[in-house]
DNA sequence: CTGAAAGCGCTAACAT
DNA sequence: ATGTTAGCGCTTTCAG
């Protein structure tokens, strides 16, 4: 009874493992082993032999097994700190994901995804027991915040990670995103101030967010380089709900302060702003402009298709992945992929500022 | 040398293991064991020096180690066959994951996700690869399809599955949904019948689905039961532009013909279908009515606001990974969740059909 | 060129 | 009540 067989035995038609393939091959587990991994000192019938054997099996190594003898798990760990009502109306995380994935699906890596509210404590947990469980190689992280508390803990953790975005204070953390971060709102004023636009009004994400902070800079600075003064700048929270205070807030204004062109920091604002503005009186483009940002499908969706700023959030993610393949020195056969910069796309929610006796609104 | 003591020697400051944690607790590695998982045959005192040896090296299992051990690896996986840009426009599968991800996390499951494009043998191959590499304890399976290949699949790969939506003729694969299925179509047949409507269209989802053929059953069963014969079916793809297509098709007959209300099978394609009629010189309601499917928050985004069906797709996934847990025998805590049955949501892009001379429309 | 054997961290018999 | 130990399936020295 030497163990090895009787389990076998035991276990006819179940999972095959390494063992199995090395006796219909008739060699040892380790020859199976190097030639499964590519390494050399195998001669070419014996590798024959071997993959034969592992095709009729259908054998491939237990990724757990795997895992635990090289302390490579093949998976990268993400974690959502957003409720399911915001995941729903934004599919900024959605679309990371799929470029995640398209880099990792080749090199057989997974995406352990972790969606944990927003309440405090959640999201650190999520990491903790990534890290400590060993669940995953690294972890890929997105919304860059002000002060994130996030890298500290992650390097404490010892846990590889890249960012999505634009690290706070240049921390070394290794970070993804486009050059030109501020080439797609200098487009924006641009475009409006063509439009004879003077009075912008800004309605940014949540403080916290780097962006946020970014973005509120390029659009001021633009506005100064040009001699003007910068509109309004209120700050919401990526919800239809915070968009749509924001912009009963902006249109209360009497006319001579009221802004005739809006930015909104994503897409799901400009969208539910627009339609704000529709029923308080306004309408759009004709008594205010509108311009979002991400360029989501959405956009193309409604009346009027929202003007908006693109960045390909897909090839994002599948530079993230790529960087974390860097970081934990997995060749990977993929080019780096590039990432455009932020760029304009002019639709029908932006066009002349109205001189005439146009404004009537409010209701 | 009894290399356990080298080992830790060797290691210091790197994550800690059950033998660190026995060591400083001054126990065996097989109380820790029982103490970690609740067995009994521990005293109190010893389970006390355990727990606070654990906590203090901030040790907790390698989910690796015990998946190599009991075959449990403690994920579920989830393969998602769609490409970005339905995923982006369409949150159907980030709602439910979000419902998932509540139900796992308590019992500290991950999910392991795979978008894999929509190029065939992607899907098959992602999860033979889930199954044969032991990755997940089971998989969960949206979007029942006519004829679906992935139960025999699963079957013949032994990987647990559960099905959220209906099972294609009663197979025997465990599935979660809510009673009543027809009562969403039902109402809001009766909701547009009462406001006049007699010509009602339908603008199916990819004919490929269970639900497309089952809704379509209920729509036109609906009908037939008040007396009145369907008005015409497309069916389309869940896309924006199919449901542009779709609408320009409808809108073409002449005003005899054409319906003055349409059935879209998800929110999305309701969306565009509107404002595609809008474009053509149709008002929404006032023209057309329209009403969607799933009771997305974009629905409270447009203007006007959607009328659509509610499902409650993050309930829908709670109770999906519950019965997961169920197949797995797995004790959760959580009561199971109950899933109410579709229903109508009444918002503004339905009104009373118009009698006088409206339809000037086309363009 | 090939095989034997030592673990990776953990759990569950099986002792004591 | 507690400890010892044999694997789970794999990779990797180290010997042949």
């Amino acid at each position: 009874m030497t163990g090895r067989t009787g389990r076998t035995d035991r276990r006819r038609s179940a999972k095959p493992t390494i063992a199995d393939v090395a006796a219909l091959a008739g060699v040892s587990v380790s020859a199976v082993s190097k030639v499964m991994n590519g390494r050399d000192g195998i001669s070419a019938p014996t590798r024959q032999r071997v993959l034969e054997a592992a095709a009729k099996l259908r054998w491939s190594p237990s990724a757990t097994a795997v895992a635990l003898r090289g302390a490579r798990t093949r998976a990268v760990g993400m974690v959502a700190a957003r409720s399911p009502d915001v995941l729903a109306t934004d599919p900024h995380f959605t679309l990371l994901i799929s470029g995640i994935e398209r880099e990792l699906a080749p090199a057989d890596y997974g995406l352990l995804l972790h969606i944990v509210g927003e309440e405090p404590g959640a999201e650190e947990r999520a990491y903790r027991r990534l890290a400590e469980e060993r669940r995953v190689d690294g972890v890929i992280l997105t919304e860059s915040r002000i002060g994130d508390a996030r890298f500290e803990l992650l390097r404490h953790l010892r846990l590889p990670a890249v960012l999505v975005g634009t690290p706070w204070q240049d921390d070394p953390i290794p970070a993804v995103q486009a050059g030109g971060q501020d080439a797609g709102v200098r487009a924006a004023v641009d475009h409006l101030l063509g439009f004879g636009h003077r009075r912008i009004a800004y309605v940014s994400g949540p403080q916290d967010r780097v962006h946020t902070v970014f973005r509120r800079q390029v659009f001021e600075t633009a506005l100064a380089e040009r001699g003007l003064r910068p509109g309004r700048t209120l700050s919401s929270d990526f919800t239809a709900q915070g968009a749509v205070a924001a912009m009963g807030e902006l249109l209360a204004a009497d006319a001579a302060e009221r802004p005739t062109a809006v930015l909104f920091a994503n897409d799901t604002m400009a969208v539910a702003g627009m339609n704000a503005a529709r029923r308080l009186g306004f309408d759009v483009p004709r008594d205010l402009s509108v311009v979002g940002y991400d360029n989501l499908p959405l956009g193309e969706l409604v009346y009027p298709r929202l003007t908006t700023i693109a960045q390909d959030l897909v090839q994002l993610g599948r530079a993230a992945a790529a960087a974390m393949f860097g970081l934990l020195n997995i060749p990977h056969a993929q080019a780096p992929p590039t990432i455009h910069p932020p760029h304009l796309v002019p639709r029908e929610s932006t066009g002349p500022v109205l001189t005439g006796p146009a404004l009537t609104g409010a209701g």
